[in-house]
RNA sequence: GCUCCCAUCGUCUAGAGGCCCAGGACACAGCCCUCUCAAGGCUGGUACGAGGGUUCGAAUCCCUCUGGGAGCGCCA
């Protein structure tokens, strides 16, 4: 007999509120940072609450370090919690690790209603009778050895000293069935789903049932997550009914990509938040290429903070998986870049420009160079352009100085070298002297000067470089054209 | 193996039976602009995984297959 769920406990809620519950084992993925931003719009945009929940019970695997660096990088990002571990909140406390207390009183219900028994199997054993299962065709699920073990048998093992874990009790023969806000109506059958430990033989609450206990605890109404749970719905709708307590909707967006196309979620080394920041990244840039995987916003065009949130919902979710791509990231970064203001551009480069740079001359080299920085490291090279020790010609600058000649640069030496000169009337007579025009005439100037065939308009970067330097690159150039 | 999810240009996607010999964005190529690159403008190529249905008509609905993914953990 189906049991339906969304009708009778999902009373429309007052307010709609997200959580986003990362476990602090490592740093935080573009997956898991699309999801935890997908649920931070979500909240917003509804006016709603938005939690995190830090899901530290691998003791071994968890590390308060990691859990710092995930603040940070989700505040990098831009996203701020309503409730949480560093904030605090009236649900509180929001580490697992600190609730303890909380799933033992739980867990006691489940018990007083003989819904879990203990289960001695040991990992080993389960292991080999998975292979069995699967070898023999069969859905590796836990076979029930420990189901029906009466109170005397429990009470041998235990005085041997053996360990248990807690398992619940499936109902055998029922359909659960859930609305997904993304894939729509599921129906899961409770006999393909085998008795899951709930509590570790370490005392440690498993997953499916802190996590399910938690949403519900917190007054998580939407449960936006990957698709790697769809399938485990519903085992915490089980839970949660036994608990008597209300079922959030379900949100199952596809997985991320990487780049070649394969799941990241649970690769190693999979492209974190934090290495796509040391690169140089805007954080509003990865926010703009993010929100549009598995998520279509109703333009193409930039978005600010203000104007994502109005544009998400959750109507256009995705079905499809989405590959993470930098070139298109890359077109976020340039936007992004282009629209800093002028002292938040100067702040994010500051510390790539030379101490002795400063007042107008400053000004004028950033306002020269900034349509050509993509990222703060671009900077370096156009600051060499400057000193005394010039970059080595490229190969394409090399060509088009031997392509203009040892006469050219005599000329050039002429017309440029000189103290004060202003650099468009010198090359305007140095294109009357040698007969060139357009490309030919400044590109190598260019390659000499920069020693680059592309980058910033010349005037400014000439006027930044000292006479006798320009000088001795003309030099340079000449005598690589003779 | 079983259960579940997914499938439109290289990539992100629009498309909820005729408006689609499929639109946009990124990337790519060419042209324009320009001292170069970037930016901007214009132009171009490239996609409905396959096969069956249903229908006057299918990218859109149904079935099968293929391909990809997830779950079936004392990981979360």
């Amino acid at each position: 007999m189906p049991l339906p769920y969304g009708s009778l406990r999902q009373m429309p809620a007052a307010t709609l509120v997200t959580r986003f519950a990362p476990s602090p084992t490592g740093l935080l993925h573009i997956g898991n940072a699309r999801t935890g931003l997908l649920n931070f719009l979500a909240a917003r945009k509804a006016g709603g609450r938005f939690i995190l929940r830090v899901e530290d019970t691998d003791e071994a695997r968890s590390s308060e370090a990691h859990m710092q660096a995930l603040f940070e990088d989700l505040r990098w990002l831009g996203l701020e919690w309503d409730e949480g571990p560093d904030v605090g909140g009236p649900h509180g406390p929001y580490r697992q690790q600190q609730r303890r207390g909380v799933y033992q009183e739980w867990l006691a219900r489940l018990d007083a209603a003989g819904l879990t028994y203990p289960c001695f199997c040991t990992p080993a054993e389960l292991s080999v009778a998975r292979k069995q299962q699967l070898a023999a065709g069969k859905p590796p699920r836990y076979a029930g050895t420990c189901r029906a073990l009466s109170e005397a048998q429990r009470a041998e093992r235990r005085a041997r000293g053996l360990p248990s874990a807690l398992r619940f009790r499936v109902p055998p023969g029922e359909t659960v069935i859930f609305n997904d806000l993304v894939h729509g109506e599921q129906r899961f059958q409770t006999d393909d789903i085998g008795d899951f430990i709930i509590r570790r033989a370490d005392g440690g609450s498993a997953f499916f049932f802190s996590n399910a206990l938690d949403d519900a605890l917190m007054g998580v109404t939407l449960v936006l997550r990957g698709e790697d749970h769809m399938t485990n719905s519903p085992r915490q709708i089980l839970l949660l009914r036994a608990l008597d307590l209300p079922v959030p909707q379900y949100a199952h967006v596809a997985l991320l990509l990487g780049m070649d196309g394969a799941p990241l979620s649970k690769r190693e080394g999979a492209l974190s938040l934090r290495e796509l920041r040391d690169r140089g990244y805007l954080p509003c840039a990865v926010r703009n290429h993010l929100v549009r995987l598995g998520h279509t916003c109703s333009t193409d065009d930039w978005l600010d903070e203000g104007a994502m949130i109005q544009d998400f919902d959750l109507a256009r979710l995705g079905r499809a998986a989405a590959r993470f791509d930098e070139a298109q990231l890359r077109h976020w970064q340039k936007e992004a870049v282009a629209r800093l203001p002028a002292a938040e551009f100067d702040a994010w480069i500051a510390a790539r420009l030379p101490q002795s740079l400063e007042g107008e001359r400053r000004a004028s080299f950033i306002a020269a160079i900034r349509p050509n920085v993509e990222f703060p490291q671009d900077v370096a090279f156009w600051v060499q352009v400057l000193t005394s020790a010039p970059p080595e010609l490229s190969t394409e600058a090399a060509a088009v100085v031997r392509e203009a000649g040892e006469a050219f640069f005599v000329a050039a030496k002429g017309a440029l070298a000189r103290e004060g000169v202003e650099f468009r009337s010198a090359v305007r007579e140095l294109g009357k002297e040698t007969g060139r025009k357009g490309p030919s005439l400044y590109m190598p100037l260019r390659a000499a000067l920069t020693s680059a065939t592309h980058g910033p308009e010349l005037a400014p970067l000439f006027a930044l470089i000292p006479a006798d330097e320009v000088r001795a690159r003309l030099e340079r150039a000449r005598r690589l054209a003779s």
